[in-house]
DNA sequence: TTGTAGGCGTTATCAC
DNA sequence: GTGATAACGCCTACAA
């Protein structure tokens, strides 16, 4: 493969010379230029990346850690940093950990020895003072979908207890009183927050907390299926559930369909996500909207940020985002009364 | 960031001493060893990935060019490619093109001097003889999900015809004869040999071709709501509705939906390519399977095969790959008679 | 086993 | 405007 060299030798011009008319920078006279030029295409010359980091130190990468690289999720987060990023002039590397410990410090220690220029993380096993950590002695990063304490102008994140407490309240506003909540593992940050906003409203409203109508599960469709078998089988009185996420609420569809109970005329259900085929589901699932693309697109930005700063000291707005989920009401909900 | 001569420095020992322990394939005395670690931990050091690849002119990174990085169907693939090369060490650099030629070119380019060691390539736009170009004079690469004449041997894809035959054979098979198409973009080599597939079993069934079964939609729920609904107003007889994918399959079960008609007792339904959700709608969907994720790690394994080829000038076979697409039956499909 | 020195392909700082 | 030349951080013969 050609390198600069050869281009300059080919063109009668030195190795200088070829980097400004690359770089396009500063000026270089016409008829040379296009002499260099000429010969940069008669050897298919390819200026090597990997050589201009090095001598610049400034790859053009963002790493990114997920768990999952097929996950609608991820796919919706991967596309909003991906669209911050871009105008940059920047890329994206990514690193899937499949939500292992071991595997998350593993793609943190890879991308920075790729030596991205930021980082967007996406973590669960990493435990905060982990992060806090790794934020000190790492590259510029930003943390997604979590606000760790100490580091909230790094996060971006969604205010999941708000998205519970939409959800839950819309069912108590229709009538409802009988409501349970399939959780995901509680071991997630998220899912304690999704349940804490449940609870908060479920006491405001003055409501009896019955343990029993609360079931811990796995986020998963096979999930939500099994749950709902058991709590509408052990449970009296249930009109409505609240599934932390969607997936799991068209297990509870199927559940009920397999019980003989019509949703939403015998069962009410609320979901969480609003993933991309909620909408089409029988009857349309009313859910909580998270807007995952603008938290990846919220997160890039909030990285761009940095990373202008710490070059040009320039004063930018470097805080943490909230993003705030939405109600949005289909047909899986009946009113009561 | 320090980097091995201030460890070297620190530890009392060279450069080159440093280096060995980092690779860890040439032996180096304990004692000077743990010296060396103790050092390395000291200061915090990684080592910087990119002069290591301009050093061995080997990156560690394998480019993937892909449409879209929010689509089940890309997330699914990359999966598969990561599955094959993760264990050789290798990690992946994506780029999404949406679909758009000019991106395409741009993406092989951005990743050739990014000195990725190797490419999988699903690009759209690309023509054949752009394709052979590219394989010419860039990375060593396999094409993904597509049969580039003159470039079998590095092609990996699916059977799309034998797909759509057995669609449609499955149909006939259960006394349908009045079979629509709802077929995506044309343009799409993809559309046109399950178009193709479609025909040839209606052919050899005795069956006629009636231009106006087949309807050319977009690949889209919203696509295949539309198609449905102009088709069933405007079609006589159609018991039966091939679709070449499942979104559009959706498409068509709400167009019944809004018409009045069930699936499968008014209209049966076979889609395409088995997405996750596909087994979870009412009915449960009979679909043709592709295996994507399958289709990413052959494709991920041809290109392994290939870089150690060139390695070692190891004999591997170095075959391209046609996969079997295979049916699902499920509730879709109404038996006649 | 360890050290020396040259090279990988660019960019950047000087002079001219 | 253009050209030497020294980085950038690491690897790898070769020599010791």
């Amino acid at each position: 493969m050609a390198t600069i060299s050869d281009v300059a030798e080919l063109a009668g011009v030195s190795k200088a010379t070829v980097s400004r008319v690359i770089r396009g920078k500063t000026r270089v006279s016409d008829t040379i230029a296009s002499r260099v030029r000429k010969a940069m295409e008669a050897l298919h010359f390819q200026p090597n990346a990997l050589a201009q980091a090095l001598a610049t130190s400034r790859s053009g990468g963002i790493g990114m850690v997920i768990n999952e690289l097929s996950s609608p999720y991820y796919g919706l987060l991967m596309c909003g940093v991906e669209r911050a990023i871009e105008p940059r002039g920047m890329h994206l590397v990514v690193a899937s950990t499949h939500a292992d410990g071991e595997r998350e410090r593993d793609a943190v220690e890879f991308l920075g020895q790729r030596r991205c220029d930021g980082l967007v993380l996406h973590t669960n096993a990493l435990s905060d003072t982990e992060l806090v950590e790794i934020c000190a002695h790492s590259l510029p990063l930003v943390i997604v979908n979590r606000r760790v304490p100490g580091l909230e102008a790094c996060c971006v994140y969604s205010d999941d207890r708000l998205g519970a407490r939409l959800a839950t309240q819309h069912l108590i506003d229709v009538g409802h009183r009988r409501i349970a909540c399939i959780t995901g593992p509680l071991h997630l940050h998220q899912s304690r927050q999704r349940l804490s906003g449940y609870q908060a409203v479920l006491r405001r409203a003055g409501l009896p907390m019955d343990r029993s109508l609360v079931v811990e599960s796995t986020f998963t469709v096979e999930g939500g299926y099994a749950s709902a078998l058991a709590l509408l089988r052990d449970v009296k009185d249930v009109t409505a559930i609240f599934s932390q996420n969607d997936q799991m609420a068209l297990g509870v569809f199927n559940a009920c369909n397999d019980l003989g109970l019509d949703v939403p005329e015998d069962i009410s259900v609320v979901g969480f996500d609003d993933i991309d085929w909620a909408r089409y589901l029988h009857p349309r699932l009313s859910t909580v909207r998270q807007h995952v693309e603008e938290m990846g697109f919220a997160a890039g930005s909030l990285l761009m940020g940095k990373l202008l700063q710490n070059d040009a000291d320039r004063p930018t707005s470097k805080a943490g985002h909230r993003l705030q989920p939405s109600l949005v009401v289909r047909d899986s909900v009946r009113r009561l009364t």
